[in-house]
DNA sequence: CCTTGACTTAGAGTTAACTCTAAGTCTTAG
DNA sequence: CTAAGACTTAGAGTTAACTCTAAGTCAAGG
């Protein structure tokens, strides 16, 4: 259990953010000890990780929602609530987001081979010049 | 040889913010047809994809600037300039965005994964619920 | 010749996502 | 008992990254 600063830290969202995330409903309301103060599982913190993984990665706040919420991805499907969307839906949601995501790891692996490249270039020209030319400008 | 509209059909980056990023210094100033039209090349184009992408990585322009600039990334550095930072810190820039964005790309591969998982779990009970359940809530 | 699409500068407006302030309450540990 | 850290609502301020408007110029095509 953690309180709200405690979460912070752990999660490198800040205490503010947090409230204002619970707020905009895009974090599920943790429990309360006494019914006052916010108290963060486990499950919360990694919860709240995977948001801001998905933030990392470029994802806004209203896709995010969406994702969350519409897809049900980590949140209780299966406890008999009435709330969730149609599976078809879900279906549908969820393949959009796959499609995109997968469209943006072939961007980021593009750009990290040709990141790699340069920087081997780079290093490898770093070693040659060990006798003859020199680095700093 | 495209015009601004046409590189911005084909990037997916309007002409607006084309020319920003030109006025801030993102993109190099394209030739211009007779000193007056912007001519993008099919290289231009290819950059302004690059760029593209790591936006849509969820890097901030200022990043990408420096990413640009300083690491001379897909950008000329052999034609004798003298602009070009020192080699060690060029190779300090890059190993630190190669460290970022491979951090980013394990995120996006686990919500890949996740994704994915939850989508056969659907499509499965999908199938399962031909003949029983129906669907649509 | 006039419309279209390119260009310019300068600056205003917008949206997302925080981020903070005010002004107050409550509770527990020292 | 008081300071620290939790809480509340309501709203103001900030930053990034556009996005658009104004108000004008210029050149080529139908």
């Amino acid at each position: 259990m953690y309180t709200i600063s405690k979460a912070a830290e752990i999660t490198g969202v800040s205490a503010h953010t947090l409230r204002y995330y619970e707020k905009i409903g895009l974090l599920p309301a943790p429990d309360r000890n006494a019914g006052r103060i916010r108290e963060y599982t486990d499950k919360d913190i990694h919860f709240i990780t995977f948001l801001h993984s998905l933030k990392n990665t470029g994802m806004s706040l209203e896709d995010i929602s969406e994702f969350v919420k519409d897809g049900c991805i980590l949140t209780k499907i299966n406890e008999g609530e009435n709330v969730t969307p149609s599976l078809s839906r879900r279906i549908e949601i969820l393949s959009k987001h796959l499609t995109k995501m997968e469209q943006q790891r072939r961007e980021l692996d593009q750009i990290i081979s040709l990141t790699q490249e340069k920087l081997s270039f780079y290093q490898a020209t770093l070693h040659e010049s060990k006798d003859g030319d020199h680095d700093e400008a």
